[in-house]
DNA sequence: TTGTATGCGTTATCAC
DNA sequence: GTGATAACGCATACAA
């Protein structure tokens, strides 16, 4: 068995409240005692059980992060920054894998719940009623949202401007003379924000160019998705001159059979994406793109979350602007000349 | 406050005892009570502490998961197995970021065992001898490595192949006609296994092909040290006609340079990879590579840890074979022909 | 400066 | 079938 604070006490033959004193650094303690003590702690090579602490002080320091694909790298860099911001400050994480799928969704969360997190980052807030109910609770854990809808799911949240982010990426093809842009779109359902819909109708209503809705297909956000909406979008004719993408996954799997089907990007089709992961800037890819704050989202979320937990002030509701970043898969049109890069 | 069990007996009317044993389904309770206690935590919205749990049964029913960067996808891609593992037997997750570091590991590890976790899967174990130490105690977590050194570290480790990985990739570009092969290296130190570099050294044995030092480069692994590793390969004269890397990452960089200063993959240089991250497969890039059963990795040392947990009978040695992926950045000898691809 | 005693929410071992 | 009660390992209010 490993030793606990009674066999510290018993070796360095003082009471357990003393133990616990050095080991806490708290109160008052000779620095005999204290040197005896911790002597005992290595000799016993006692670590603290901070299940038993956790019980005693109703605080775990840990929390939950729930996202929708831990395997997207998408989803890992922010990963990473929570994990970081988290330790930074002594708390630790419990991973929470949704898969897109409520059911699992609410499993999890009931499992955070369970084991007493101080708080958890949603990034994945399917069941946004969950969400919202949880964190009304005046008990268990501090909940905060990461999202890219306008509207706050529950009372923290980290939103992410995606209207603005598309609004951009769509204008940016606008200047650059296209005319006709097909849109591989997010998928439909209430569980999936609209905004980066939003934007592109916006950027195209803005500039008074009309809206033909057989250019926008609605992508699943994964692997092989981007590549069934590029094909249907290209049956239109005359072929759009430029894609946004939803996501950079997509708009990479457009860029491919774009080129398979021997259309020449940016020349004939040009492509922008959304999410700018590591894949996006590689030579050979040069996806120009929406880049979302990865790390930023992560950490910011993470220091909401525990500043709350120690009720220091802090704002409720922030919001993070993506920027666009301009690559080679999008061209620039020179003055008086073709469209080229 | 949430409601405890306590709240639910008084609610109910009966002991704490009887409450639990309706919770837990475990001996003699009449329907009628079990009605009356189910209707109270219904009513209460109760959900067992498992932190009070584990302090009595001494176990967490959580595991720890120590990785060197779960920003990067390949690690991420083997998390999201185990995650999933892990919760389709009612296990939890706890992640730890190494980056790579002595000090984070030891740290991250010690944070796992105060929090009681029942196993740990480490898949970085930058200081094996710490591994080691903490799977020979009696009590503490079971730990389950991961690894591509040949030699074990603790009791319970899934091995990779590495070796026979590096082997077959350079067998292949020796079998293509290639003679000078350079190697853009594992890091050195006793902190990275150096089975990769054995099976270069014994491929080029095996075909009785000279071994070139300069042609050796060591790389770090990250983004950014492909690129000089590969600068500093084609220094040499005359210019080999085929690169191995330790990893796709650095192979990736290995053909962006490549190309930038005109030479044609694979036409000129043949790159073969490691690991066959996601990016591998894209078009584009189209690197072959040698595979690492990402997902089998993360599986099998959970069912491991797990089932060592369960104290059913078990591999405590289980060796994964990678294997090569054959994609167009090394081409292919036809007969009587160049290569071409 | 140090020790005693209580309780955190559970489970499990007893009696009844 | 059901109900007291001890214990898990620790922190802490209070006494000494």
């Amino acid at each position: 068995m490993a030793a606990t604070i009674k066999d510290v006490a018993k070796l360095a033959n003082v009471a357990i409240s003393t133990a616990s004193r050095v080991i806490n650094n708290s109160g008052y303690v000779s620095d005999e005692t204290r040197a005896r003590v911790e002597q005992a702690v290595k000799e016993l090579d006692y670590t603290p059980n901070s299940i038993a602490r956790s019980l005693k002080q109703k605080s775990t320091y840990s929390l939950g992060l729930v996202v929708t694909d831990i395997g997207n790298p998408f989803f890992s860099e922010v990963a990473q920054a929570v994990e970081r911001a988290a330790r930074e400050q002594g708390y630790s994480v419990l991973l929470v894998n949704t898969d897109g799928k409520a059911e699992q969704e609410r499993d999890g969360v009931d499992l955070l719940v369970a084991k007493q997190v101080d708080g958890i980052i949603w990034y994945s807030p399917i069941n946004s009623k969950l969400a919202e109910e949880l964190s009304q609770r005046k008990s268990g854990p501090v909940i905060v949202t990461i999202t890219g809808r306008r509207e706050p799911i529950g009372t923290h949240t980290i939103h992410i401007n995606d209207e603005i982010g598309a609004f951009e990426a769509v204008n940016h093809l606008i200047r650059l003379g296209h005319t006709r842009i097909g849109y591989i779109a997010e998928p439909e359902g209430p569980e999936y924000p609209q905004e980066r819909l939003h934007g592109y109708l916006r950027s195209l209503q803005e500039a008074k160019l009309p809206v033909d809705h057989s250019l926008i297909v609605r992508g699943d956000y994964q692997q092989g998705g981007g590549r069934k909406a590029i094909k249907e979008i290209l049956k239109n004719r005359p072929l759009p001159t430029a894609i946004f993408a939803a996501n950079d996954l997509m708009a990479v799997e457009a860029i491919q059979y774009a080129r398979e089907i021997g259309l020449e990007v940016p020349q004939d089709l040009a492509v922008v994406g959304f999410d700018d992961i590591m894949l996006a800037g590689l030579r050979g890819i040069d996806l120009t793109t929406v880049a979302q704050p990865k790390y930023e989202m992560g950490q910011e979320a993470t220091k909401l979350l525990i500043s709350t937990l120690k009720k220091e002030k802090a704002s409720r509701y922030i919001t993070l602007l993506p920027s666009l970043v301009i690559r080679r898969s999008c061209g620039y049109r020179l003055k008086g000349s073709a469209v080229s890069w």
